[in-house]
RNA sequence: GGCGGCGUGGCCGAGUGGUUUAGGCAGGGGCCUGCAAAGCCCCGUACCCGGGUUCGAUUCCCGGCGCCGCCUCCA
């Protein structure tokens, strides 16, 4: 069974499940206003590893991400571009997904829209302050922190030590500077509900817990997000929860940065990469193995070069898949169907081994190069049979981690492959001058040509 | 100020109290090849500094130095 650092013990902790085969997980998705930058993609990609990691294990999963479609910035933008924040949530939304698409993220189960459970969240505020919890001020409603079990449990922080760091402007209406909004009352031009407390809308915190617990039910499995929403996002999801009595998340986890030269990537900073410019630029493929060859709770440097490198070593794994003519996707396959796929039970085993281990993706594809090592010793000394099985087994693996493999045939268009024909001609009657202008001629298209026994190959 | 993390060979980035090595990329040498490409083999004597514990520390402890993060509705 899997096992996970847990932010909310600070240890590694074994995936205890509240129905036995089940998993329910909840991860904190965008807010649409903009295009998604690389840390949204990175994200995306160790819940993605999680969840197909679990799903792997046998397990049934049902993967929750919700999109945050009405916030403070999404209402900026609307207003500067003259636009509604229905018209700009969409927008981004979209872009969003195709972003998910093109990284291979397989699609929440449930992607619950913020906007479309305010009355919900509506009634949560109202229990919230019925149980003197929750109290009114000119801007809105405030979840008072002070009384709460455990505040800081996230955040690793008393709540002295947060109330004197703490950073936030004063306001004089608020009881404690930590207290935060699960209700915005409405200003002028802003998109609003009705509310037995004024018009308004959700404060961000509401909307995690209304829908994680609406749609998984209480005492759920696993809560994800980036390592700035352990507090107070996550924090503050909590807090109400536990107000109401209403049993949370059993597991937390969060994933490290990406970063620019040493520091992190924000957009405050301006240093962001956003993640279609990387897919314009490179194998989507590339991002994955970048983010699978660190510790997901590392920070990883993202830039031309790691990037190059990870593209190079995308190089080996499809030359294999080209050589062998495997498959490119079994991802369907999991660990019970993967020794009937033909996998090698003792590399699958040391694959589970690294994988249950907070997720050791670096250590796991460490073995699984060593496969692909290993397939092209065996297809060398033309042993097919153990060569198709490793090689089936770097399939299987890569399916789990929702990294497909190249090396599928290309298509060859008729000019060319008359070109190569004429090359194998020329090679065979030992007119060598002629064969080296031909591969010049075909590297000059595109093509990266490959002799072997039976005759030249081309591809890409 | 409080809390937390990191510092590994040219680069990225794992891991471990000690035998033989993470892995990838780049580089050098070799095998294979008509020549290449791909593939295979070998190589460069890595663990920030100073103490301590230990038979032995890159790995544990203490102290430095450097870097980074959270404490703001940032993934």
């Amino acid at each position: 069974m899997l096992s996970l650092h847990d932010t909310a013990t600070g240890r590694v902790e074994a995936l205890e499940l509240r129905d036995p085969g089940r998993v329910s997980m909840y991860v904190c998705g965008p807010t649409v206003y903009d295009v998604p930058h690389l840390g949204h993609g990175r994200f995306s990609l160790v819940f993605d590893v999680i969840r197909r990691y679990l799903e792997f294990s046998g397990l049934e999963v049902r993967y929750c991400s919700n999109i945050t479609d009405i916030d403070d910035k999404i209402i900026q933008k609307a207003a500067a571009e003259g636009r509604t924040q229905a018209e700009v949530a969409d927008q981004f939304e979209a872009v969003w997904w195709e972003a998910m698409d093109a990284l291979g993220v397989k699609r929440p189960d449930d992607t619950p829209h913020a906007t479309d459970w305010v009355p919900q969240m509506v009634e949560l505020v109202a229990d919230l302050v019925a149980r003197g919890a929750a109290y009114e001020t000119s801007d809105g409603v405030y979840l008072s922190v002070e009384g709460v079990e455990g505040y800081g449990l996230l955040g690793h922080q008393s709540l002295d030590s947060l109330r004197s760091g703490a950073r936030v402007e004063i306001d004089e209406e608020k009881r404690s500077p930590l207290d935060f909004a699960v209700w915005k009352k409405v200003k002028p031009g802003e998109p609003s509900w009705e509310a037995p407390f004024g018009a308004g809308r959700p404060g961000w915190h509401t909307e995690c817990v209304v829908m994680s617990l609406g749609l998984l039910g209480e005492g759920f499995d696993l809560h994800g997000g980036g390592a700035d929403l352990a507090f107070p996002h996550h924090e503050n999801e909590r807090a109400q929860a536990v107000v109401l009595g209403r049993a949370f998340a059993r597991h937390w986890v969060h994933n490290g940065w990406v970063v620019v030269e040493g520091e992190k990537m924000s957009k405050s900073l301006g240093n962001f990469t956003s993640l279609t410019d990387l897919l314009a630029r490179a194998d989507a493929r590339a991002y994955r193995l970048l983010v699978l060859r660190a510790h997901y709770r590392s920070p990883i440097e993202v830039n031309g070069d790691s990037v190059g490198q990870a593209v190079e070593s995308l190089e080996r794994l499809d030359n294999l898949a080209r050589r062998l003519g495997l498959p490119a996707d079994l991802a369907g396959v999991d660990s019970a169907g993967a020794v009937a796929a033909g996998a090698d039970p003792d590399a699958l085993a040391a694959f589970v081994e690294a994988m249950d281990e907070d997720l050791q993706t670096a250590r796991a594809l460490a073995g699984i190069f060593d496969l692909v090592t290993r397939a092209n010793i065996a297809a060398d000394a033309g042993e097919e049979a153990e060569a198709t099985r490793v090689g089936t087994t770097v399939a299987v693996l890569c399916g789990a981690l929702g990294l497909p493999l190249g090396g599928a045939p290309d298509d060859i268009d008729p000019e060319t492959a008359a070109l190569v024909a004429e090359r194998n001609e020329a090679r065979t009657s030992r007119d060598f001058p002629r064969a080296d202008a031909i591969r010049v001629e075909l590297e000059a298209r595109g093509w990266i040509v490959m002799d072997g026994p039976e005759g030249t190959a081309i591809h890409r």
